[in-house]
DNA sequence: TGTACATCAGTGAACGCGCGTTCACTGATGTAC
DNA sequence: TGTACATCAGTGAACGCGCGTTCACTGATGTAC
């Protein structure tokens, strides 16, 4: 979470200046083998390899492959929520506050990785046996939800909160189901489903 | 796919009477299994004593695990588009066929069960990784939208294909995305957003 | 009706493999005096 | 400024484990004559 090296009072070693970059590192490293390979052939062999480091050493910084994974997760998430703020936040763009569908056409475009979507799909999947993954992800699309409810009051601001929650999760939902129709999972991405969504979507927003 | 003993012409070894039971009941073991643990904790050792039988037994039927599953799900998915083309279908309830909404309370009913949904969720993972899954999932997903499309059509005479089209992904899209938000697995079934849900999902079926 | 034989059902032990974790260890770095 | 020592960075080999697959095998079943 902190760039600072001391997270004290745990029972984690102290991290070096050397050893706080060695340590995201490791994270970036991992985060890369787990997006290409998937959680079930992301080896911590394939890790430490690709941080160039051997895999005694992954022990420095995280105790077990679980601690790895939910820290790798958390920042991956952390970022894609930090991205969402910036589209979705009063403070962004005149041009994107001010038109629900061009919200919508961001998000759908962040689909357009489809290592990302890759890496989503199987952080559903952890989340749907793991507590401590369960617990992360819960969070993220809680704060997810947030975001976008706060948006929908600013257009609307007449609205019951309640309606606001209850579209900011359908919206929600349709951005993520989306997704998998538009990633080759599910389905392929058209523009006529591309214009039918952001239509729906953006109604979402203001209906 | 077929209740008959033999599949000539492959390479697999005949059925008798009581080896196509006998596969039949791997198929059921091995899916308890799959929706209990999902697909990384669901060994052959696993899925053998669930049917009854030793490991070894089971290359009778299905010569690699990859097979086993992709049979699993193949008859799984199977099953679901049959209870979808009801629910969808001409021939359905005269009472759904008269109202979206119902259509939409049915899907959302199916979702009710958490292992179902858990194992759509490892579906969309496998399918994100392996070519063989991927193909099956797609037809899946293909003649889902197909149904859809079909009641649409059946709803506004008048819309052009791809408008039903459109509206047909963009349903499943909000009905998969659903089952993640109600699900435990990125947040929490409520009634404001199930209302919230059947009507704009209603909505995209009849405009 | 009875026997021979092919085919299918099912066993059980062993295989090599890659995995996450452990551990005793050696270097490097920085701090205290 | 120089030395001693604690702490952190990093190594490398070994561990046991569960996995999917293979294989030689024995029973059971059904069919041909």
């Amino acid at each position: 979470m902190s760039d600072q090296p001391a997270p004290t009072g745990s029972g984690e070693p102290r991290l070096s200046r050397r050893g706080s970059i060695r340590r995201a590192s490791v994270l970036d490293a991992a985060e890369r083998v787990l997006v290409a390979k998937g959680n079930a052939d992301a080896s911590l062999r394939a890790i430490a390899a690709e941080a160039g480091m051997r895999m005694g050493h992954l022990q420095h910084y995280f105790a077990t492959r679980a601690d790895l994974v939910k820290a790798v997760l958390e920042r991956a998430l952390d970022r894609s929520l930090g991205r969402l703020a910036e589209a979705t936040g009063p403070q962004s763009l005149p041009a994107i506050t001010a038109d629900p569908a061009a919200v919508v056409t961001v998000l759908l475009a962040e689909q357009e990785d489809p290592q990302l979507v890759r890496l989503f799909v199987e952080v559903w999947a952890l989340a749907a046996r793991d507590e401590d993954i369960n617990a992360v992800v819960r969070e993220f699309y809680g704060r997810y939800v947030g975001h976008v409810e706060a948006f929908v009051q600013r257009q609307r601001p007449g609205w019951p909160a309640e309606t606001c929650r209850a579209r900011a999760e359908t919206f929600v939902a349709l951005v993520e189901g989306a997704s998998l129709m538009r990633s080759g999972i599910a389905g392929s991405r058209s523009a006529a489903m591309d214009a039918q969504l952001v239509q729906f979507a953006a109604e979402l927003l203001r209906g």
